[in-house]
DNA sequence: CTGGACCTTCCCATCATGGGAGGGTCAAGG
DNA sequence: CCTTGACCCTCCCATGATGGGAAGGTCCAG
């Protein structure tokens, strides 16, 4: 299979195939004559996995772990679980630093008319008190 | 003063405070005749106005947006709103897709029994159901 | 006059991804 | 046989915001 098909049955693109293949995430794809690359459907699973990987937001770092646990037999579960648990704390601890500026945001924005006039406690806030420069 | 006061005086990094007026986000600073960034107490205030923004997540382009609206007495609220609530948009908007992946995460360490073994609903979860490779 | 603390510019790295140039491969069809 | 178009290859550059560091200039205090 080339890289095009590879790309449409695990859901990465090409460009990101040869580079997971750069960085070393995945083994370098096999080479037909052409020198395009050949890839079987183990290939493709395994670019299944780096994908759903990503959509669960892991860095390639862990991904890389998660590959290397996927298959290794002897794992243990402990380890499959303390990546993914640390992958969640730090979600989570990015989630908390958004909703907080959110919650900032509606404050400000919740003392703005929102209408024509200038006089706006957003801009204000951003300025540390001070309405107008110049 | 010096970018080094200037840094501190604003909470932006010296690299930053150059990094911005490299990419016209403020505008160049005076220079001493020793070629060394001068900086005035109303720079340090648009400094602060932008390391707030930045704190509030708002990209580098919005601020733009926020800093000439900053500067302009003609200006209505109902702009400044609208930059921010389209802001928070953005952010809610990642902040749900990050809820969902902790949520599928959860979902899969729930089943997984986080001890010896090499069962894991997690790798089974990434690899699509198929639990070993090689 | 020297040391150290500051400043300057310039380049490189991050992280994951896309875009594009310049060129090779291959199958189908005139 | 030759062209066309759809692939593929490698290599370089860009993103966004930030940090690190090298090589060299400035300035003040001892």
């Amino acid at each position: 299979m080339q890289i095009g098909q590879a790309a449409k049955a695990s859901g990465a693109s090409a460009k990101m195939i040869r580079h997971y293949e750069s960085i070393g995430l995945i083994a370098p794809a096999e080479r037909r004559d052409s020198n395009y690359r050949d890839y079987s459907s183990d290939d493709v699973a395994r670019l299944q996995f780096v994908r759903r990987a990503r959509d669960l937001g892991f860095p390639i770092d862990r991904i890389r772990e998660l590959l290397a646990l996927w298959g290794d037999r002897g794992r243990s579960s402990a380890e499959v679980k303390r990546i993914a648990l640390d992958h969640v704390a730090e979600l989570e601890e990015r989630i908390a630093g958004m909703r907080d500026m959110v919650a900032t945001l509606h404050r400000l924005a919740d003392g703005c008319a929102g209408d024509g006039r200038p006089d706006c406690p957003i801009i204000e806030g951003l300025a540390g008190c001070r309405a107008s420069q110049g």
